[in-house]
DNA sequence: GTCTATAGGCTGATAGAC
DNA sequence: GTCTATCAGCCTATAGAC
């Protein structure tokens, strides 16, 4: 599964061939089959084991009863958590919904739309308890769902482009998040924020 | 050029069949091989004249000697302009991108990269001249370019999981501008910012 | 320039031996 | 459960008629 998720983020569906995630995982292309049922089925697998560790844990900061600052921070670390753990995913998620949904089976769509809307209604609440300036909140969440996904999606390819570096490197995702965290929370501060060196 | 670039965003170079290419243009299969010399050929002819289109725009801004947060407001403007032209092109350049340049020219990725380096170049610059907060300038520019991105890549999906929807709304378009004009603007301030309305 | 028909290559899935 | 061999379908590109 490790394989496929690598070769359906960088080639996307269509563009993986099951002989080369065979290859990649070291196992024989009839396996495939026979485990999983095809690519296809492998491929939703992958994504319900996905959105089931996703829900698991932002369901922690919906049910949270901190203040929208603070949610806000915890679902930038978290997203970037995940990703660390399995740095394709992003990528292979962001293929699926530029496609429209085509190859997700039909129960898994409504848990991904989910997950989308959590930060929507962390910036609600932040506008309502006066935290946050009064943004448009699904423009905010787009804002911020593309810097993280993009981050992640495209920190690999630039690993291949300049050789010799790690794929997705630990430090460099903590200093992201940093950075996002600050401009984020000097952005939709609703009054002057007190100064916080970068 | 106009139904390859909607299909090469939403199903990818190899998720396209050029039947389908041929049928949604409204012209015959085996005239897409005689005019542009088969898929691959048709698939660079798009990225080039984007590139070139892009490079025209953005060497305005580069060229121009405005202060650096006028030049981070005129480039999401222009990006902007250049996607509701071709709401389709982000998508497209993104999966390219994520693909590690697997079908592109050789030529055509330095131009590509081109683009990327202005707003790094932007931050450079702003924070030389203290417009700026000390910020990471590559993951500012990684930041933005995910947000703008991801906005056009996602919006026509969600037009048609939200039916009766234009593509592309001018209006959102122009107010998203403005959203991350906004909060980047407070976001990367150097000192406390001003008060200004969303 | 335009179209039909077809070649030639590749791919996902599976039958069947072990 | 694992592997080899093979099938049936699909896709791009092109030859050749008009």
């Amino acid at each position: 599964m490790n394989a496929a998720t690598d070769l359906f983020a960088l080639r996307g569906f269509e563009g993986t061939r099951v002989d080369r995630i065979a290859e990649t995982a070291g196992v024989n292309k009839a396996m495939i089959s026979y485990h999983f049922g095809g690519k296809n089925a492998l491929y939703n697998e992958i994504l319900r084991e996905t959105f089931a560790d996703a829900h698991r844990r932002f369901a922690e900061i919906r049910d949270s009863d901190a203040a929208a600052d603070e949610r806000l921070r915890a679902f930038i670390q978290t997203f970037a958590d995940l990703s660390i753990r399995r740095p394709a995913l992003p990528a292979m998620v962001l293929r699926e919904v530029m496609s429209g949904g085509l190859h997700i089976e039909k129960d898994l769509l409504p848990k991904l739309l989910a997950i989308f809307g959590l930060v929507q209604d962390i910036i609600d609440q932040g506008i309502a308890e006066g935290t946050f300036s009064a943004v448009n909140p699904y423009l905010t969440h787009i804002s911020l769902l593309g810097s993280l996904v993009f981050f992640f999606a495209f920190t690999p390819i630039r690993a291949s482009l300049e050789e010799g570096r790690l794929p997705v490197g630990v430090a460099e995702v903590r200093e992201y998040v940093r950075h996002l965290q600050y401009v984020l929370g000097r952005g939709l501060a609703p009054t002057l924020p007190s100064p916080e060196p970068a």
